[in-house]
DNA sequence: ATTGTTTATGCAACCAGTTGCATAAATGCG
DNA sequence: CGCATTTATGCAACTGGTTGCATAAACAAT
């Protein structure tokens, strides 16, 4: 070890020893505090419905990350409200907003993808047969699921609206998650396919 | 604090501490040396080209899980080739294989999405314009590709050979890959049309 | 042969995300 | 009222994955 652990990289940041490179829930929180001012709970039952369909988040790590955008001076909280169990609710500071725009046109490669199911597969040619078809067929149904929770959605807020541009931008990442449902929908039918025929 | 850290859990496991519930990449290595015996390195090249359009792992965590698979017993180190700075091979064991056929029918619910560049729509869609269309093009070049790759990939191994069962699977594999980068494509497409039209 | 580069292995530290549990206020019920 | 349940917040510990660096053997060039 020649060097004390992690010098250089904080300097910029000493304070809120925040990190320069990009890391999505915190902007994921910022864009859902834009429109209007939040608790954790409401944040997370949100996290399920619109953002959620492309990050997820369980209510710890919105209530860290919270935290740590209070520190960063990036959100204030209101005064408690005092609702169920103390409720706290966050707003937006204009600093936080600077943030959210000088993070959106950052660069960061994509994601790698992760789907156990295709490892799954994979595994089943190579040792296989198993019984992974009652499995799949579990997937296939919670895919399902999702998808007519998200075409149910779209009717609702986008079908026979007119188009703006803030709109249309959310209409693309609904159908984002339209499409991977049914191309997850696809490839399991077609697993299935294969493993039914022995 | 009621109880000792982490009581229960692990006393099935003692020795190797395993989890019980399901984990990809110990799996997707077993999988891969279900072929045949592989050194880390050749793992770390493999997982950038077969298991790896699903599951990405750094060789650090590669050498990391091939010493716990060694550990539980599933997998054994060959009397040491001495080739490039004295590579290891391992090979699977009979008790790797019985555990990876329990684990590919197990119950595990689908990894949630995780993709930057919805979130990055949503709030571009809140807060912008920023000039996202420059990021979203060098995204699709990288798209494009790794479509290329696939589909070179899939006229070498798949076209005009004979449909085995193990082979339809990993072709299916493949073709997740291929359908999946078509739809960051088009969906990249779309993002730039709204974008462009300000 | 010495020096620099590439391939292979690996440790240590860090960080994001998960899990289990604790606490506390509000609400509903007998 | 007292007691269980639900909603909201939060701490602590753990684990998977990442990053930075270290070491060592083989190879290449001069």
């Amino acid at each position: 070890m020649k060097n004390p652990p992690d010098s250089g990289k904080m300097a910029a940041f000493a304070v809120s020893s925040r990190r320069t490179l990009s890391m999505s829930l915190p902007h994921a929180l910022l864009t859902a505090l834009v429109e209007h001012p939040c608790s954790g709970s409401e944040l997370a039952e949100r996290f399920d419905k619109s953002i959620g369909y492309f990050w997820h988040a369980t209510h710890q790590q919105i209530y860290r990350e919270l935290a740590r955008l209070e520190e960063a001076g990036w959100i204030e909280a209101l005064p408690a409200e005092t609702g169920r169990g103390r409720k706290r609710q966050f707003r937006l500071l204009p600093s936080g907003r600077k943030e959210l725009r000088r993070w959106i046109a950052e660069q960061q490669d994509p994601t790698p993808l992760r789907d156990e199911l295709m490892v799954r597969l994979r595994a089943e040619a190579a040792v296989g047969p198993t019984g992974l078809e009652k499995e799949i067929a579990r997937l296939q149904a919670m895919h399902q699921a999702k998808l007519d929770i998200y075409q149910r959605i779209e009717r609702r807020d986008f079908i026979g609206k007119e188009p703006s541009r803030e709109r249309r931008l959310q209409h693309l990442v609904l159908k984002a998650g339209i499409l991977h449902e049914e191309l997850s929908l696809a490839i399991a039918k077609e697993a299935l396919e294969i493993l039914e025929q022995q």
